[in-house]
RNA sequence: CGCGGAGUAGAGCAGUUGGUAGCUCGUCGGGCUCAUAACCCGGAGGUCGCAGGUUCGAGUCCUGUCUCCGCAACCA
């Protein structure tokens, strides 16, 4: 594109709606493409932000199966969820929609409808597994069974966890159905396939050539993929959850939830603009850009542009500046891990703190590698840096105003080389941050503009009002009145990045919107002389390190209950003759009396009525039970365990406990009460 | 030897066409006291993953090599 763009049409990846949304998804798209939606409206230009939940796919058809409800609740949950929870933190969508809704449903049908009636597709039979008693073709992942080279008994359809070799379902050994169990039988099914191979040559020219200004890692991924040679790509499955495919003798297939889900961007613009959504998307004029992950480069830039092509309406995407990813406390965020810091749990945890969040992100965004999230990071850009900079500043620029001058912007008399200096700084924030913003370097944007508050410091730090008071009041009202005007700026350029900040600053300035406008950004006289400024209150607080050690506590939490989940039960041991089993008497005791043995660490000294006899015998689990959550339990025993003298005492048999992944101990108790004495077998 | 990206002060990150290695936080020292013990100035701290090569000159270009992350279930 040439010449300047008329309108511009923002998106952010579909979030998939088994789950709700996190950190990572945050940084990776959906702040960044709201800082840049904001800055476009802010500069009056003529932009939408369109997004929405994909809501179709196998992997939704699997949670329902095993939440046992339908795919439509799963996918109601959690798009409520998103869709509340990017509203709360300030994602600015225009619309925020759906591909479950009727738009998205006709507009994906009417796309497929077009490519298969100009013959765009072409159409292969194979043979895959199918699971009789589920009805429904098995994904790769859905199958598992004996891997033919290492002998694990539980890999997976498309590879072996153990030895790592990379299988197809073909290949395992007793196949087994992950969702019935059943051993599923080969069946033949026709699907229509993209040959992508046909538009390589186009893809070559438009992006090799084209855009060698996209980012290295989303150019990079391109060139790997063109080079190494494209295949045709099915767009339909067998499932009966998403886009029914619109031909006839087409049921049960729907259109393959990576083909279906793109088009959402052009339902959820039609859904926004019924009357007026074609010049977003057919006319050259308008620029758009994606905003992904590094995981979704080649569906946006190979996959969906081939789309776009065939169908031959639309336009392109100008460019996709792809993220990499964000961990959390140097592990892999990962939902099913519950690895994650969740936005409506954020929200609810840290009220108010939108732009605290926000700030953290975009400042650490994962823009050329993968980054770190850490809370002691997200504390200390909090307190050093949005309190300790920012907040501090502005609250310096107020009190001292209305500790002089009653919080009326005072009139500035004459002009020092160093006041001159400072605006002339604070003039090139405009173009500095611009030229970032322009280039999608959003952590750098933010840099600069926080580099405003910086030099308001400094400023107020080089001038020092509170001492000049005392011998010259008219020089006073010249600092003041560039510190407010500092201020105002601020006021005007956090906008994109912390807007909820912005409009409490515009509060405290007493200054509405129409006062600070992007394009006087820069300017030394936004507030008039005489203004009279709002109340005081502080734009940030501390977040104290409690808060910090709740957060660490809760993923702590999150990582044991993983463990426990990860355990594996330990390999049975060698075979045990039947004599040999028979020679252990194990019975039904009753504890009578149990003490601690002094000195001793570990030892509960106990008296147990075994039904024959009553007899003492010590047990190694004090650091488990106190004596008084043993007397009166039934539990199992060894009665005939050789005795042993323990510590002095001597023990006449051995109580018999189950011991938890993590180590902790269980009585082992019969169900219901039984006669002392009585035998296990 | 599948293909991309990344590896730079204690931590987190910049470094755009090869030309004195930067920023934020932390740390140490000093200043200031208007401000949420906040702010301002200065210092220390790096053989730019490792090994070679091209060049007058390499964090940057080339070759090899190691590690991490993606591309394959979930997933940004």
């Amino acid at each position: 594109m040439n010449k300047t763009p008329k309108r511009y049409l923002v998106t952010s990846a579909l979030p998939y709606a088994n789950g709700p949304v996190h950190i990572g998804h945050l940084a990776g798209v959906y702040v960044p493409a709201d800082i840049y939606t904001r800055y476009m409206r802010l500069r009056g230009r003529d932009v939408i932000h369109v997004g929405g939940s994909d809501e179709h796919g196998v992997p939704i058809t699997i949670a329902a199966r095993k939440q046992n409800c339908t795919p439509q609740q799963i996918v109601d949950k959690y798009h409520e969820i998103i869709k509340k929870s990017f509203a709360e933190f300030g994602i600015s969508f225009d619309i925020y929609s759906r591909t479950s809704s009727p738009t998205h449903h006709k507009t994906a049908s009417d796309f497929f409808k077009k490519l298969y009636n100009e013959g765009k597709f072409i159409e292969k039979t194979s043979e895959q597994y199918y699971d009789e008693e589920a009805k429904q073709f098995l994904a790769d992942r859905y199958i598992t069974g004996t891997c033919p080279k290492c002998g694990n008994e539980n890999a997976y359809g498309d590879q072996c966890e153990k030895c790592g070799s990379t299988l197809s379902p073909t290949e395992l050994i007793n196949p087994r159905s992950t969702i019935s169990g059943n051993k599923p039988i080969m069946r033949e099914t026709s699907h229509w396939y993209l040959p992508l191979e046909q538009y390589e040559p186009w893809l070559k020219q438009w992006i090799l050539e084209g855009h060698q200004e996209w980012k290295s890692n989303v150019y990079g991924q391109c060139k790997s993929w063109l080079d190494g040679g494209l295949q045709p790509r099915a767009v339909s499955r067998d499932l009966d959850w998403g886009v029914k495919v619109p031909v006839e003798g087409a049921e049960g297939k729907v259109l393959y939830v990576w083909f279906d889900a793109p088009i959402g961007y052009i339902s959820n613009t039609i859904e926004l603009l019924p009357n007026d959504w074609e010049k977003y998307w057919k006319s050259e004029d308008t620029k758009m850009v994606h905003f992904i992950g590094k995981d979704n480069i080649v569906f946006h830039c190979i996959v969906f542009p081939s789309m776009l092509k065939a169908h031959g309406e639309f336009i392109l995407p100008e460019n996709v500046p792809a993220n990499e990813f964000l961990n959390l406390e140097n592990d892999k965020i990962s939902t099913s891990r519950n690895w994650a810091v969740w936005l409506h749990e954020y929200l609810q945890e840290f009220p108010g703190k939108q732009d605290v969040l926000r700030y953290v992100l975009c400042a650490n965004a994962p823009e050329t590698k993968d980054n770190n999230f850490t809370w002691k990071d997200f504390q200390e850009r909090n307190n050093s840096e949005l309190v300790a900079i920012f907040g501090n500043f502005v609250n310096r620029a107020m009190v001292l105003t209305q500790k002089y001058f009653e919080g009326k912007v005072p009139q500035p008399g004459t002009l020092t080389d160093f006041d001159h200096t400072t605006l002339a700084e604070m003039k090139e924030v405009k173009s500095k941050v611009e030229g970032s913003l322009e280039t999608y370097r959003f952590r750098e944007a933010l840099k600069e503009a926080m580099s405003l508050a910086r030099l308001g410091n400094k400023y107020l730090a080089d001038t020092e009002p509170w001492k000049v008071i005392k011998t010259d009041e008219e020089r006073v009202k010249t600092i003041l009145n560039i510190a407010l005007q500092i201020s105002a700026n601020l006021a005007i350029v956090m906008e994109p990045f912390l807007p909820f900040t912005a409009e409490k600053l515009r509060k405290i300035l007493n200054a509405d919107s129409t006062m600070l406008q992007w394009d006087s950004l820069g300017c030394a006289t936004l507030l008039p002389i005489g203004h009279q400024l709002g109340e005081a209150v502080l734009l940030f607080d501390k977040i104290e390190d409690d808060a910090i050690e709740a957060q660490l506590q809760k993923l702590e939490k999150a990582k044991e209950a993983n463990a426990a989940q990860a355990h594996q039960a330990e390999p049975q041991k060698e075979l045990c003759a039947f004599d040999d089993f028979q020679k252990m008497d194990i019975r039904v005791v009753k504890i009578l009396e149990a003490e601690k043995v002094a000195k001793s660490k570990k030892l509960i000294k106990m008296l147990v009525d075994t039904g024959i006899d009553k007899r003492t015998i010590l047990s190694g689990v004090a650091e488990y039970f106190t004596p008084e959550d043993l007397v009166g339990k039934q539990v199992c025993m060894l009665i005939n365990l050789a005795p042993r003298p323990i510590m002095g005492v001597e023990s006449h048999g051995m109580i018999l406990y189950a011991e938890d992944y993590d180590g902790t101990l269980r009585l082992m108790q019969p169900a219901v009460e039984v006669k002392n004495g009585s035998k296990i077998a």
